[in-house]
DNA sequence: TTCGACACATACGT
DNA sequence: GACGTATGTGTCGA
């Protein structure tokens, strides 16, 4: 049976083409790190320690190589899912309270500055495992070519749980504005049907939930048609690839002395390092049945 | 060798 | 089941 994957697992990697719309594309990806925490998260009315806890999965675009390294294309999609929860909050107690943390003043000053947090965000930022230095993400509407490319947004964000790989695969390319409506439930926090519902208003809300950019706020930040920038290095030396790692950051959004909004990293979880294979054809048709890797002159 | 652009093919959603 | 889409990947040429 673990043979068997193996074999299964090898033929997927080294020679099969894949089906451009085959739902086979939808698999989940390496597990994240544990939260790792910044910045510090207090809750305004008792001046707790709050424990953030985040949450992420790759549901597309990774594989498992014959070594157990988690392999990637350049050309192809990925998607990632995340969200984040307070320990011991229930999203009640979340809406109902106020959140600070501290900003890290400059070098040169001492200390920490008691900042208040407007509001929460998630976003997703790709590292050179390396060096930690930053890689550019870009996504891709489903037009791809014919539509604009932007950096992937960051998402405004409620405490929210995690779907399942089913649910993800089963929210992409939806036009039913039926099944689109039902997704949005999943996926996003409508704040004015809450105020409707509370019978509240933004005038009489004085929670972290007034704070928010809009309405529509994400309980879980989904990032589809990712890719790594076209104009990344694959290749640490002519032999060598590089490893690139994924992280997911919980950010506090806050307004500084000029009511500038800006952001402070609270915590962040991050993949192992993962292989990012370029265009060349040598990573794709190939036909080596053994762990061998290529790279001596072909045909 | 690598990249942008365009092309082809094929499973999915409606 | 037909039709339009979305997307992996083949290819050309700078």
């Amino acid at each position: 049976m673990l043979a068997q994957a193996n074999e299964a697992d090898l033929l997927e990697a080294t020679s099969r083409k894949v089906a451009p719309r085959s739902s086979d594309l939808f698999k989940v990806g390496p597990q994240f790190s544990e939260t790792r925490h910044h910045q510090d998260i207090y809750c305004k009315s008792n001046d707790m320690d709050v424990n953030p806890i985040l949450g992420a999965r790759i549901d597309r675009g990774f594989e498992m190589g014959e070594t157990g390294t988690w392999i990637g294309y350049k050309r192809n999609y990925f998607t990632l899912v995340s969200s984040f929860t307070f320990e011991n909050f229930d999203f009640e107690r979340f809406l109902h309270n106020k959140f600070y943390t501290y900003e890290k003043l400059s070098r040169s000053s001492v200390g920490e500055n008691k900042v208040e947090i407007s509001y929460f965000a998630i976003r997703l930022v790709a590292k050179c495992s390396d060096d930690d230095v930053s890689i550019s993400l870009i996504q891709h509407t489903p037009k791809r070519d014919k539509g604009p490319q932007f950096p992937p947004p960051i998402y405004p964000a409620v405490p929210g749980n995690l779907p399942d790989h089913s649910t993800v695969r089963a929210s992409c390319n939806k036009r039913n504005n039926g099944k689109i409506e039902n997704m949005n439930k999943i996926f996003y926090f409508d704040r004015a049907e809450y105020y409707h519902n509370a019978n509240l208003n933004a005038l009489k809300d004085n929670s972290v939930l007034k704070n928010y950019p809009s309405d529509s706020i994400a309980r879980v930040a989904r990032f589809e048609r990712i890719q790594f920038s076209s104009s990344i290095r694959i290749k640490s030396t002519s032999v060598n690839s590089r490893y690139f790692t994924l992280h997911v950051e919980l950010l506090g959004i806050i307004e500084d002395e000029d009511s500038q909004i800006q952001p402070i990293l609270l915590s962040s979880i991050e993949t192992p390092p993962l292989i990012v294979r370029g265009r060349s054809p040598s990573n794709y048709h190939k036909d080596r049945t053994s762990g061998y890797r290529p790279h001596g002159p072909g045909h």
